[in-house]
DNA sequence: CAATTTTCTTAAACTTGTTTAAGAAAATAC
DNA sequence: GTATTTTCTTAAACAAGTTTAAGAAAATTG
């Protein structure tokens, strides 16, 4: 259960067996159903999530109601409102299963303890982080230089496949367009 | 000249006087004149940069020649391209300074060296980054929600007098318009 | 301070994507 | 396996923001 991790860390640091012995007892596991939630909007985020099998997503309800996905995490990605959960203040933020998913994930009560008794934690979070804050980052530079339509063909190409796991609206709202576009996109071919 | 470093430090860890004065063996500092070049597309990113006085710009080139500007770092922000600087590959990105700063940097070349020293600055680092992806994602959400105009007149009242200190076709890129609808904005007051 | 470059403004025609509303197709529940 | 809910499609009127082009205002340089 905890394997998909473990080889995730061994990407970024070094851990001897005991140490990876010490960091399973800072962890717990859960399997979630489709469309449960991890987080709600006003609940303050307790954890970080890593999807060790499925996909989640991260989402807010916009003023008009509708839901504007924000992220997905998939396999080997971590997930977590980190505004929330360092501060412990309510979070803006839904989390979400898309799908059946399988997650590894660090209690906020234990991650202070986790982090003193293996300091090489802090560089693979400190990595896991950059990573995901330049992602963040390239996001942004798609939104900006490409057109709806092209950033849908683009998304379908880096991620085949998992075009077919969402349903259409999430992809849509991901991608900052009406899910109504979407099918007009699609109709063109 | 590193004081301003230090204190923002001070936020995030402690370090006693020795190990502060280990620190700045690894810092370097320059004061860099407007429109200078940090880094220009295609060249490896070989530092971090501190803003102590001043502020940076990152930015690319799109396709049609104009410049989209994605991120500002003004004072106690960091700003690199992690991606290039990890990887030392080259960037696809320019950094520039809007104005003169003041700048306080970890040379790639020492920075192994400087987390080995002080195992504290992984964390420092991880909290940091953990905001900047928070501020990337919260960008994101802004984007998504608010209209041009709304955005701009939000930026408007969370950075007073920031407006001031740039021109304002980098401004509306950093929006995501045009500096022509910027205009038009600014004309309705 | 005169000359040059950079930045900002205005306006009309145009493009991209939204809204609204209705019906069709899938998926899920009972 | 029928009923219900969820998701997807179509189309027309509309809104937000772009493009193009030209001139005006500021800032910088010599």
């Amino acid at each position: 259960m905890y394997e998909p991790l473990l080889r995730h860390i061994r990407n970024y640091i070094r851990l001897d067996a005991s140490e990876e012995a010490v960091l399973q007892g800072y962890l717990q596991t859960a399997v979630i159903g489709k469309k449960e939630h991890l987080l709600k909007e006003g609940q303050v985020c307790n954890a970080s999530y890593f999807v060790a099998e499925g996909c989640l997503r991260q989402y807010y309800r916009k003023d008009n109601g509708t839901e504007q996905t924000i992220q997905f995490a998939i396999e080997n990605w971590w997930m977590s409102d980190y505004i929330s959960l360092e501060q412990q203040k309510p979070s803006a933020f839904c989390m979400q299963a898309v799908e059946q998913s399988t997650l590894v994930y660090i209690p906020y009560s234990a991650q202070a303890a986790l982090f003193e008794a293996l300091p090489a934690m802090e560089r693979y979070f400190r990595l896991v982080l950059q990573r995901a804050y330049m992602a963040a980052l390239t996001r942004i530079q798609y939104i900006f230089t490409f057109t709806g339509e092209e950033r849908y063909h683009h998304f379908q190409q880096s991620f085949p496949g998992f075009v077919q796991r969402i349903p259409q609206y999430m992809l849509a709202s991901y991608l900052g367009f009406t899910p109504e576009f979407l099918s007009k996109i699609r109709a063109k071919r």
